[in-house]
RNA sequence: GCGACUGUAGCUCAGCGGUAGAGCCCUCGGUUGUGGUCCGAGUUGUCGCGGGUUCGAACCCCGUCAGUCGCCCCA
């Protein structure tokens, strides 16, 4: 045994939790499955790791994949490189194209695992986070419904997260048809198409100045590139769909499903969903609709809450056409934020409601037998480990966030005592057996 | 991947050329069946790492690694 010792530290972009956070944490994954399973999503769990060849199957990905490999792998091994999930929308399609005979559809489900993505951390920016995604994929034909129960079960969920109440936060959608559709339509190059896109990505962190000017010079070889540039601006910023003109079919049709989410949004609270046709979502699968979530305080914080329709991602692994719509929880951005601002209720460093102390040797059995009849009672609790002084052990109860101390009988025929260690003005309540203390009373 | 800034005790930081410090935390005592306050005592360091300048470096210089924040990209 080596008596070396390496100084631990934790490593960026990792992030691991204290017990009272880690508590809190779990709370949160509790809420969500709740509410997920509400709407009748299934829950599956896929593998950490992937084919490299599968998670490329869309064709170049920018993400940044960590790809793993076996220390004593031997020169000339033929395996399949395997390389860890940046996200779950494209394990999920694998998944459903595999098990294709076997699954209802529409198929709807949810998953709520780590991802990887090898990118440098920043503040809400993590190399291994949590994404709770759900995602339906039917074959043939997605209703346009879809479209629209994904926002409105994150925004139910979103809203009532512990410690999310006072969050002002807004969901962004657009359609990626109209955009593209317009785009198209100045007979511009792809690569001119793809700067335009990324510089209205950026409107809302630049301005609209900014993003004017720098349109401008982008297109500045065009003889109409002012008319141009007005035109992208306007239609990126305006509040009325049905006035936007189409240009060409795709457009047309971007128009029609967007406008039809969002009246089927109508009954959300004013503001809390926005269409929002700068909206852009970088590059990859999207082909309809396309969603994102920001603090309105706090929008350069990221999303924390994104995802849109893909008409045929798990057309990639079988000969079949199965378009399916999802949104995921950017949980870790979102749950970093929150221990950030200090909006957790961070009191608890144990699951433990009762600490059973043990005033003295004489007692040690008796409150091992006590803290056994609460357990069976429901309750979740605590043995003191020995029978020291009891300041020290209703310290240690105190230090812990336990809430309420139990004592046993100090003499034969007395009375159990349950103190509350919140409320110091409440009287100890006496109970002739431990049984009588119900849980949550 | 590019740029800026920062690395000193478990944590937050002071010291900026002359023997390494404070507060918090932790442990014990004041308090042998009822905690949080207060008081006293105590433990804690390759000053990120390597090299250079100097009689002497935590401090100045070079390199390197790590972290934080921007950019890019994204949850």
């Amino acid at each position: 045994m080596s008596n070396k010792i390496y100084k631990p530290k934790s490593i960026s972009g990792f992030p691991e939790w204290l017990p009272e956070v880690r508590l809190v944490e779990q709370q949160w994954f509790d809420h969500i499955r709740r509410v997920f399973e509400s709407y009748g999503y299934c829950n599956i769990e896929t593998p950490s790791v992937e084919e490299l060849d599968v998670l490329r199957a869309k064709g170049e990905v920018d993400k940044e994949i960590y790809v793993i490999d076996r220390l004593h792998k031997e020169e000339g091994d033929k395996e399949g490189r395997l390389a860890l999930h940046f996200d779950q929308t494209v394990p999920f399609a694998r998944y459903t194209a595999q098990h294709f005979n076997d699954l209802v559809f529409p198929f709807k489900r949810y998953q709520m695992q780590r991802v990887w993505r090898g990118e440098r951390p920043q503040a809400g920016r993590f190399r291994e986070f949590y994404q709770c995604d759900i995602d339906v994929i039917n074959v043939d034909n997605l209703p346009i419904s879809f479209d629209a129960e994904m926002p409105a079960v994150m925004w139910e969920i979103l809203t009532a997260l512990p410690g999310m109440q006072d969050e002002k936060i807004q969901i962004r959608i657009s359609n990626r048809k109209v955009l593209l559709g317009y785009i198209e339509s100045l007979n511009v190059s792809e690569n001119i198409a793809a700067q335009i896109l990324a510089i209205i990505d950026k409107i809302e962190k630049i301005g609209a100045i900014e993003t004017s000017k720098q349109l401008n010079e982008l297109l500045k070889n065009n003889p109409l590139h002012a008319l141009m540039v007005d035109n992208i601006l306007s239609l990126t910023q305006t509040n009325d769909l049905k006035s936007v003109q189409p240009e060409n079919e795709q457009m047309k049709e971007g128009l029609h499903e967007l406008i039809t989410v969002m009246d089927r949004l109508k009954h959300l609270p004013e503001g809390a969903v926005v269409a929002d046709l700068s909206i852009v979502r970088g590059l990859d699968y999207y082909t309809g609709t396309v969603y994102e979530t920001v603090f309105l305080d706090d929008p350069n914080y990221g999303s924390i809450c994104s995802g849109g329709r893909y008409d045929d991602l798990a057309g990639s692994y079988i000969n079949k056409h199965l378009p399916g719509v999802g949104i995921s929880i950017g949980f870790s951005r979102l749950f970093a934020r929150m221990v950030d601002k200090q909006k957790l209720d961070l009191k608890a460093k144990t699951p433990a409601q009762v600490l059973v102390v043990i005033p003295s040797e004489e007692q040690q059995v008796a409150a091992a037998e006590t803290a056994q009849i609460l357990r069976k009672n429901g309750h979740k609790v605590e043995l003191y480990h020995a029978a020291q002084k009891l300041g020290k052990q209703l310290g240690y109860a105190e230090k812990k966030g336990i809430p309420f101390v139990w004592f046993v009988p100090s003499e034969k025929d007395g009375m159990h005592q349950l103190k509350d260690m919140y409320n110091r003005d409440i009287p100890n309540k006496d109970f002739k057996d431990p049984s009588e203390w119900k849980a949550n009373a």
